[in-house]
DNA sequence: GCAATTTTGATTTACGTACCTCAAGAATTG
DNA sequence: CAATTCTTGAGGTACGTAAATCAAAATTGC
């Protein structure tokens, strides 16, 4: 039987209430006896059991999720995932709110990020635009005693407490070495076609691919990265451009998104195989890697992102410090054959 | 504010104890009003407060995990991702023992199957031997009410209630998607070197192999597959033979564990450049990875696994039925680009 | 319509923790 | 030394549910 605050009164020798003044770090409790307590928990081994601890609280974590809308299929994918946590709310103690800004507009995320009242939200979980302005308002809020955490896309020179999401740079090197095993020897260029450059992931794709594609392929050459604003009709004729302008394009690296552009593209012309590697399983991308248009794609679980936000917003509400070790994302590969 | 028991009484025009005779299926309800309480909980949307009622129930949770002993790097650190989640087990509920067993031993997991007192087990993770007498023990055990939950390798004949684990046919077809693409369409021999026959698992990544190279890579012929018994010797033995005896080897897919061998045989030649895919991130396949001997390997989260496990086993306790959906293991890619 | 039986209500205790009040004891100050 | 402050103890209530008891009410069978 796990020991109770009772047995720590009994073992150290004072009263329930002094027990619980220790645990809960109340006032009006000599070093002393702070100390007598402490050596009772470790010698016990108590650890607080924290169902109960939480009811006789009633506590809740109110929490904000910052999202863009439009019709990226990853985004809406995130969002699908914030709403499956809402449904476990009230085993979780969560209260969410989703708050849904429109894609890469900065302004619009600081007005929702100025707007929130730290009374009523303890934490705030946003994919960010990389701007100054955004970084400023979450520093503000974070000022104010906000927890801040960000999604999938990182704002590396703000306060925020932690980043959910995976290792851009690592993914860009990751895609670099499959695309260098997939061309198997092979020289030619290889067409990195990017969404924004002001989006801190996909800088750090292209940087990580640049790294390893260089060091380690030297056959191989980048032409790009193309900038489509995430838009498939855009990447689309890009791509298709960029093919027929070059013929020694063996590969193309796809590190943003409007993913449906790209397979677009590649359906409309059938005499070259390339070696395609893209981002973020959906139901496009899916089905690209099943009629072999695509060769691998990268992913990250957005449904661990979102669990892994509330996770580390609510230690964080706690006074806890999140394991960042422990709440790392994966980078995913997908071939067609081990598509979940 | 979540509805409770009390809301649910006020609504139907029921006492407390009514409700509780509903919600707990206790017996000397009238038809008429189970319905009347079923309805207001609907309409209410009530959820029972899972912590309070287990804190109520001080319910524990007894488990049995069975895992083999010996060496294997993946075995151990099955064993440490149990001992991992032992330590959590005050705020699991659970009480966790480990039994191990030597590898390859169906008699001895038979003993231990049969050694289990129903009253004093509720569920059973284990490392299944494919072998009738396994299967037959659990069998019993299940008959006898307790819950049993295959682990890494599977039990199909058997009567276990769920295979925590990888489909290891998609994970047998993956590898042959890995290879054949870094084989880049040269084409060759490519050895396989497998543990043993016995396993399902090792089986069904030989045939999931198979049937993708066959299919999608007609220059690329198998070689094997050679059985080693997981024994880093027979590995490194087999490996060096077959590539001297065969000069058109260009890649290698090792299935089962062993690996140290895989790695001391390719350490010891440098002249070829293979393709090398193997099973499973430890120490050891890391560092290969790192070094460049290994081009991918492709791992099982075991700490996945296990808290999946449990999952299932204290899911299925309290008579729910467990989403399979929810509990599938994914396949893991990693180059060394992408290591945890 | 009466007794026997079933169904329901009212009430209590418990789980482990949080948080509150009140009083008594100990230590410190001047 | 008394007066004051600080520290501790004792006890209670609450959180939402489980589980029990016993009495009252409703229903059933004859």
């Amino acid at each position: 039987m796990r020991p109770t605050v009772h047995d720590i009164a009994a073992e150290a020798g004072v009263s329930l209430a002094t027990v619980d003044r220790v645990l809960n770090a109340r006032p009006g409790v000599r070093q002393k006896t702070v100390d007598k307590v402490e050596a009772a928990v470790h010698r016990l081994g108590y650890v607080r059991d924290v169902s109960a601890a939480n009811l006789a609280k009633r506590r809740v974590y109110p929490l904000v999720f910052i999202v863009p809308g439009g019709p990226n299929s990853f985004m809406r994918g995130l969002e699908a995932e914030i709403r499956a946590a809402m449904q476990r709310s009230p085993v979780e103690r969560t209260s969410i709110r989703i708050e849904t800004v429109p894609p890469f507009d900065a302004k619009a995320i600081v007005r929702v990020l100025d707007s929130l009242d730290p009374a009523e939200v303890t934490g705030v979980a946003l994919v960010a635009t990389d701007t100054p302005e955004v970084a400023a308002a979450v520093d503000r809020l974070v000022g104010k005693g906000v927890h801040v955490a960000t999604l999938v896309s990182d704002l590396p020179g703000s306060q925020r407490l932690h980043f959910c999401g995976i290792d851009n740079l690592a993914a860009g090197r990751t895609a670099a070495g499959l695309i260098g095993r997939f061309c198997g020897g092979r020289a030619g260029k290889v067409l990195v076609v990017a969404g924004s450059m002001k989006l801190s992931d996909h800088m750090d794709r292209a940087s990580g691919f640049a790294e390893v594609l260089n060091a380690e392929f030297p056959g191989l050459e980048i032409v790009g990265p193309v900038e489509t604003n995430d838009e498939a009709d855009r990447v689309s004729e890009a791509v298709t451009t960029a093919l027929k302008a070059d013929n020694g394009i063996i590969a193309i690296y796809s590190l943003g998104a409007g993913t449906r552009g790209l397979i677009e593209a590649l359906s409309g012309q059938e005499q070259r195989k390339l070696a395609v590697v893209a981002h973020e399983v959906t139901e496009h991308s899916r089905q690209a890697l099943t009629d072999g248009l695509f060769d691998a794609v990268i992913n990250q679980d957005c449904g661990h992102e979102v669990r892994s936000a509330i996770r580390v917003l609510k230690a964080r509400a706690d006074g806890l410090v999140p394991l960042s070790a422990q709440e790392r994302i994966r980078i995913d590969i997908f071939l067609k054959d081990n598509l979940p």
